[in-house]
DNA sequence: GTGGTCTAGACCACA
DNA sequence: GTGGTCTAGACCACA
């Protein structure tokens, strides 16, 4: 479930709290579902117990989990998350798009993009999509 | 020209060498313009001259600037380079905004965030679009 | 395993840097094994920590190590580099060869060095050529 | 005749050098030739006189040229001196073409580097080429 | 302990 | 003056 890429120059906390963010995110990881115990994990990941912890603080920290003492972790309900995340997303995608169309990029590239990923149906006004 | 936020958690070289990178990229210092020296830079910035050799080394490795043994370091042509950083920005947007549809980012939303970079006149063609 | 000759014009960290080079080309040092730490081999030579840490950097630039923060540095899998490696020594041949080829080197003369190289035999199939 | 590659990593002087070696080498430039005078070819190449100075005193060093004084430099007689660069060469081929084999080069990778060089007539015996 | 960054200060080759 | 290398020594994040 949990993949460490030890050439990535993110820590490794990060990299498996951004793990199991994307897994919470996408409702893999549902609410009050119980996180492995760092132990058991740090064994599976060969990764000193240390590590795990900082992730699940870190994640704690974040809202994507909350900790019972003496029973575990265990998935927060994120609902309230998603659109935060939702929103940073959006923020990101204007800044790097800026940042693209600054380098020559021309709008109908970006809109490439988007119809790969969305479909082509309609993509020379999308004026009505919007509520 | 250069400014430097020490709150940033990012290196001094690095936020240097982004700097001049953008600068050189929007084409404000011209190829075989020369960079102001690493000494100079260094009292101008009152930082050490070796962080700035680290990132005029690090600019030099990435082909940004190239370096002429006691006169100076130059500004490289970087049109093949400008060329394959558009490229990596396109990359990158497809991933974040997979991300972002993922997490249920609305094609009208991006849409929207297209809008207000290019203008919201025209979206099918995009040469018409600056003011 | 490292030798510094501080006669040489080169900078010591180019030295080092090339030395590993070597090594790991030769597989000496297998992927994933783990380098010296920057200190240790620091402290082995009666170097600066510095010199080591910018010789792992060139290192690592260029592809033969990569580095894990708070465990230290390891041998990239170099397959590719070193095809590519293999492709530049023909190329630096052939500039070198047709250079004394000018200068008036027969084909014999550096058949010679090739049987040197090779053992004399069979020149027509190298596959029988090592004792 | 002169050209300057400012990206190139050697040092001005070296590279003017070593440019007039060829010339002279390949007899370009016969014995008793006048050099360019120091001046001229600084104010040619838009170049400080030190620069040039320090070529010059560098090729007479190697016996390149020799200088009489308040009339200019001129080109030596060369022939024992090539005869010594061609050595230079072939110890130098031995050391690339031995670390080419180290990688994994064939000696039929080097035959078909020297088949394109002298042409294909005699490349499976070429023991009776020699003298 | 491990790498990474930074400062202060020195010395060198080159132009 | 210009870049490049190196040492000594400090501090930080990460494991």
């Amino acid at each position: 479930m949990i993949t460490i890429d030890y050439q990535s120059k993110l820590p490794l906390y990060e990299q498996i709290a951004e793990r199991f963010q994307t897994l919470i995110l996408r409702g893999v990881l549902p609410p009050d579902r119980q996180m492995p115990s760092v132990r058991s994990l740090a064994v599976e990941l060969s990764i000193n117990p240390n590590t795990i912890q900082k992730a699940y603080s870190f994640l704690e920290q974040q809202g994507y989990i909350y900790s019972v003492k003496g029973r575990g972790n265990y998935v927060s309900d994120i609902t309230a998350l998603a659109e935060q995340k939702k929103k940073n997303i959006l923020k990101e995608a204007e800044r790097l798009l800026s940042c693209g169309k600054e380098m020559g990029v021309s709008r109908s590239e970006y809109s490439a993009v988007l119809d790969r990923l969305y479909g082509k149906e309609d993509n020379s006004d999308d004026r009505t999509e919007k509520p």
